[in-house]
RNA sequence: UGCCUCGUGGUGUAACGGUAGCACUAGAGACUCUGAAUCUCUCUGUCUAGGUUCGAAUCCUAGCGAGGCAGCCA
């Protein structure tokens, strides 16, 4: 299952092959149109892999288009962000398929205010002066306005009046004459235009009118040529006001068509934007790029890569059931990928001394290790050993429960690619706590040698004391306790304390010179990365997804 | 309340009138110099009630349940 190579099956798709087969469209056009106040996240995430996969598949076009409709709150950084965002999910993929990188729909103000003449010419739109009070309460009721039946001259000379500034935020609006009584909502006069004396980031002060969502989205869609304009279900019923518009304009052919998905929950986390910003704003995590989070930079930063992403994508399909996707599925994708690719090391992130009483003073050893063991072609590296080593606090318990096979007093363990060793004191302070481990080593058992056949049950990492390298390593858990924080309450009340638990490890001398475009897997530990608060003084690691651990599981019965 | 949409194991999905399958999760075992990976096995499902049909997850009707919309947000 690569994700290069499969073609997904879902009802979009079998909708565009059918139009494929009938000859319906010269070539398939699709968009992405984030509003651009924000960051995108594992949502939009699905969106781009959707929109793009379509264009790559059908050897298409895909439009990344900015819905900048709302001067008060779209701003030109967010922008950046979102580009870079989708360029690093789609690159090496779909790229080719980018149709404008990016579009504005603040580029077509001029056409959209020639449509709204055109319809208001057409006797399909009026001015309208009631409050904003007023006409929610008359949509609400399937009352008309009294401004309804105003003339089209007058209506046409307000509007353009409208636009020249003549009148406050609020006091009038252009609206759709389509039917007050219509069961849907959205087809009892929408608004089209509202007044907002504000700055718009690209179109500065040029306007002080500006379309609502419907008009300019569809008008968007209709003058970029897109075929299939796929959104998520809230807008399903806005669907018939999309096709009104399309008709009331009378445009010829080829016309998009708006097609809805359902979009995507995951557990233990929030996706909204709204709730985002809450935990960025309120400093329960560090920034729009906290690795706990699941924006797409927030995921990057952690370690996940495009393909794992779109991998997930593709597993959990597309269809309109407003499901609840286990956020065991993202984790399971990135394992299953960082197994195959992922480079070997070791690291200790938990020190704690073990002193070799039978191994010699100065000597120390090159022993080899390999590097992956599901791609041989990655070869294999030296690591040192010596009479001073650290092991993970966590390998060694004095008084252990029944099926725990690590180390213990007087018991023996084998070291990874090294040999096998034997508790023989546990040395305390004098509060207690174990400080340092005693043992003796079986020379005749090092990995590769004549008797290295010798079974133990457990085998445990480590690394040499004299040649270890230190970094810190910032240890993430889900954000949230609860499979679904905002199910009930205050989701911020879910927040999981322990979500960030940050260690000083130390690390083989290997990972010296690690890259941050590569995965690790540090033995028995999990999947790491490194972060971009590493100098070179100091490196610092993210761990992206644990490995599996089913003695965890055991332990906690 | 009105309108729209959707109901398949614990979760996510497939089956387009003809053997309910796949993946995740969970559990059991094999193997193991990663308690990983890999391999084997197991548990659990068509919301309910009618109808059409030789045959229904699929078509029809009703009910029940869930989600969405009712901004001069998108």
């Amino acid at each position: 299952m690569t994700d290069e190579t499969e073609r997904p099956s879902d009802f979009i798709r079998d909708i565009i092959a059918e139009d494929v087969r009938a000859g319906k469209y010269k070539q398939i056009r699709t968009r992405f149109p984030p509003e651009p106040n924000g960051y995108l996240h594992i949502g939009h995430a699905k969106s781009i892999c959707l929109n793009f996969g379509i264009a790559r598949e059908f050897d298409g076009i895909c439009n990344v288009r900015m819905d900048d409709t709302n001067p008060t709150k779209e701003e030109a950084e967010y922008v950046q962000s979102i580009m870079t965002d989708v360029h690093w999910l789609i690159d090496g993929w779909a790229d080719k398929h980018v149709g404008g990188a990016p579009l504005y729909a603040s580029d077509y103000f001029d056409r959209f205010y020639e449509y709204a003449v055109d319809l208001i010419r057409k006797g399909k739109a009026y001015v309208d002066d009631m409050s904003r009070e007023d006409t929610d309460e008359y949509r609400r009721l399937g009352k008309a306005s009294s401004f309804r039946e105003r003339s089209v001259i007058e209506s046409l000379d307000l509007f353009a009046r409208m636009k020249a500034g003549e009148f406050p935020d609020g006091t009038r609006t252009l609206r759709a004459k389509i039917d007050m009584n219509a069961a849907n909502v959205w087809l009892r006069d929408p608004v089209l235009y509202r007044i907002r004396h504000a700055s718009h980031h690209r179109t500065g002060d040029k306007w002080c009118i500006y379309p609502m969502y419907d008009w300019a989205h569809t008008l968007s869609d209709y003058i970029e040529g897109i075929t299939h304009s796929v959104c998520t279900l809230e807008f399903e019923v806005h669907r018939p006001l999309y096709d009104w518009i399309l008709d009331a304009l009378e445009l010829p052919d080829p016309r998009p068509h708006q097609y809805e998905f359902a979009r995507l929950n995951l557990t233990c986390s929030v996706i909204s934007k709204r709730k985002l910003i809450q935990l960025v704003n309120e400093k329960l995590v560090k920034g729009w790029d906290d690795p706990r989070l699941v924006t797409i930079s927030g995921l990057r930063r952690r370690g996940v890569t495009p393909s794992a992403l779109r991998t997930f994508a593709y597993n959990i399909g597309i269809t309109k059931y407003p499901s609840m996707t286990d956020m065991a599925l993202l984790e399971h994708t990135m394992r299953d990928e960082f197994n195959r690719v992922a480079t070997r090391r070791l690291a200790v992130l938990r020190p704690i001394k073990v002193v070799l009483t039978n191994y010699p003073e100065e000597k120390t050893e090159e022993l080899d290790a390999i590097n992956n063991p599901e791609e041989p072609k990655a070869g294999t590296r030296k690591i040192p050993f010596g009479r001073e080593l650290y092991i993970e606090r966590d390998d060694f318990m004095e008084t252990p429960p029944p099926k725990f096979f690590r180390l213990r007093p007087g018991g023996e363990v084998r070291l990874k690619y090294a040999y096998i060793i034997k508790c023989d004191e546990v040395v305390k302070d004098a509060g207690g706590n174990v400080i340092e481990l005693r043992c003796t080593v079986d020379l005749d058992s090092k990995s590769g040698g004549p008797t290295a056949g010798r079974k133990v049950k457990g085998t445990i990492h480590w690394v040499s004391a004299a040649r270890a390298i230190d970094a810190k390593v910032r240890l993430y858990d889900r954000l949230f306790t609860v499979p679904e924080p905002d199910a009930a309450g205050d989701f911020k009340s879910f927040v999981n304390p322990d979500s960030l638990e940050v260690v000083n490890a130390k690390c083989e001398p290997a990972l010296t010179d690690a890259r941050p475009e590569k995965r690790y897997q540090f033995e028995r530990l999990g999947y790491f990365a490194v972060d971009l608060d590493t100098t070179r003084e100091n490196q610092v690691w993210n761990r992206t997804v644990t490995l599996r651990d089913t003695w965890a599981k055991e332990a906690k019965r």
